[in-house]
DNA sequence: GCGAACTGAGGGAACGTTCCCTGAGTCTGA
DNA sequence: TCAGACTCAGGGAACGTTCCCTCAGTTCGC
């Protein structure tokens, strides 16, 4: 059984096809009573316009794809960031009309498949969400001429607009904030640092420390919670009287957690922790976590409207948002 | 300027845009040599076929929607199991080469969207994730004609095929497990009883006591860790001498432990907690949870393969996976 | 009262593919 | 050697819309 179409309508309601299309996309310049019968026809019919036709006469598709650098497939992942992010942003972009096509780019064959997907005029725009500084996949699809923004500063400046967080200054309040508690070996554990986000928290903890004549006390993460709790380990074997620490993200913070913790260290007696985003989660750590936050959602968003203008207006420019300190009890 | 066509090629390597089409379908019945010449002239001008005259032509579409039931805009939502299902189906998705359109279907508006979506062949068919059992999309989908399954089981059972996970064996190992350490006042903290996880989750728990002469005591929670935090704030007030709490999924259980904590009862000495899902965090708390693990993940990719089956052959049994108990220190 | 301007409906060409059908050329077997 | 089968390229009709253009009918101004 065939989806009626739009000319099975016309021949229903007694007019031509070319009514039936003002009708059904709203254009003004048609009778009320045209309007009336068609409308009847429609519902009688239950009629939908085909997508697929409309995308090919129209050069659009209303559509715009999320694409999400998706790590290796043994990795898990109920990343708290993907699910805020990718339900903020559709959540944006349906309120604006528009569909979601979710792409996950991981592998170098899924990448080509999402250039490839891009290039057939699927999509009207592209958001990209956390791309590290060495994935080709932004230059790539800068080059299809479409409009694209990306969640989060890339590595080459310039490439595409983009919202970001304020790394820099969350990150100093943060180590700041520990200084001021007269906390005086203060590590950190870095996101991988082929990362903007995870690049600039390290230079902030990096020169904030500096200024102070302390050195840096550094253990490698890779924003996962296995990742902060190995590191932390590290850390505490490299320098067993630190006091304080500074994790570059909340994920890796409850791993450092954990690790101090099966290490007999109090915190924030003992031991203070920082941690950075401020997920839900880092109000139910034990103690409840002190962090950075940043607005993963607004940020989203904000990205969103971002694309939105660049469709609309062809040009946007680029955001920083601001940062908050948010002190509970691990610091 | 615009991307070439079919007809471009053809003409640039001075063929029949049929043999194009041929070529870039990979069918046999075409020489070597043309094929060699046409291979050349699309590498040559970049040509990708055009996705929307495609699908018209050809009536489908190679995309699948996650639809997705969402919380109310102002709920946050860092769901690990929004991140884990829609990360692991898209990844079956692209596996077999389809697309994937995330479709978020909140608002009663949202609803008529998503019907309309697919309504009009944008997909080939459906994957629905966490409806509940008041949510009349499902049925209003399975109207539609498309192939659609469910990612857990629906309160009409019959309406499409899913996939679920043994909720009542899984729960009934669990408060068993509770039983067994001797334990006396067992309550429970339940999800919203409109999903069918959450009512079987109950059940099993109601069950298993009753079969032990024990009376239930029930607090409701909607999955959140807030909800659970709650939550165990009343049943603190309702039986103060509980010694032991089932909670139906663990971001309850994570809530339910912070409470616990701020009421100064320690887990598992004066209050044992067992939880439900098994997700990373639970690995995480203090003390690491005690929970049903089911393995989400893997459901997902099972939900996707269900659909990929219904789709190629016509039909598809629903499948239930198995539970396990997974022991740690929290009871 | 008549031409000009305007309103609103219908016809039909496009959009870029796929795929059926035709037919030219080649191969096979008796 | 020649009919019949077989191979493979090209022509062109679909797919279901949108939107430009034409044109009939009405309204308006002078």
């Amino acid at each position: 059984m065939r989806r009626p179409t739009l000319h099975a309508v016309a021949a229903r309601a007694g007019v031509s096809k070319s009514s039936v299309s003002r009708v059904i996309n709203g254009e003004p310049t048609v009778a009320p009573e045209i309007r009336q019968i068609v409308m009847a026809a429609v519902t009688e019919l239950g009629y939908v316009p085909n997508g697929a036709a409309r995308n090919l006469v129209t050069q659009k598709t209303n559509t715009i794809a999320i694409i999400v650098s998706d790590p290796p497939a043994g990795l898990v992942s109920d990343d708290p960031m993907f699910a805020m992010v990718v339900r903020a942003a559709s959540r944006e972009l349906e309120a604006a009309g528009k569909q979601v096509s979710l792409v996950l780019a991981g592998s170098d064959e899924s990448r080509l498949r999402a250039e490839q997907y891009l290039a057939a005029g699927h999509v009207d725009g592209a958001m990209l969400v956390s791309m590290d500084g060495s994935d080709p996949l932004p230059a790539v699809l800068a080059r299809t001429g479409l409009p694209i923004v990306s969640h989060g500063r890339l590595a080459t400046p310039g490439l595409m607009p983009s919202v970001d967080n304020d790394n820099l200054g969350g990150a100093t309040k943060a180590v700041q904030h520990l200084l001021d508690q007269g906390r005086q070996r203060i590590a950190t554990i870095s996101g991988p640092l082929d990362m903007q986000a995870a690049q600039q928290r390290l230079t902030a903890y990096r020169q904030t420390l500096k200024n102070t004549g302390r050195r840096s006390i550094v253990a490698l993460g890779d924003f996962t919670r296995i990742s902060g709790a190995e590191a932390m380990s590290q850390l505490l074997e490299d320098d067993p009287q630190l006091d304080a620490v500074f994790a570059a993200n909340d994920l890796m913070a409850i791993g450092a957690l954990r690790t101090l913790r099966e290490a007999g260290r109090r915190v924030p007696d003992d031991v203070a922790v920082v941690g950075f985003d401020d997920i839900e989660a880092a109000l139910y750590t034990a103690p409840p976590l002190t962090t950075v936050r940043s607005p993963m959602g607004e940020q989203a968003a904000r990205t969103v409207r971002l694309l939105l203008d660049l469709l609309a207006n062809g040009s946007a420019d680029s955001v920083t948002l601001p940062t908050e300190l948010v002190i509970r009890e691990s610091a």
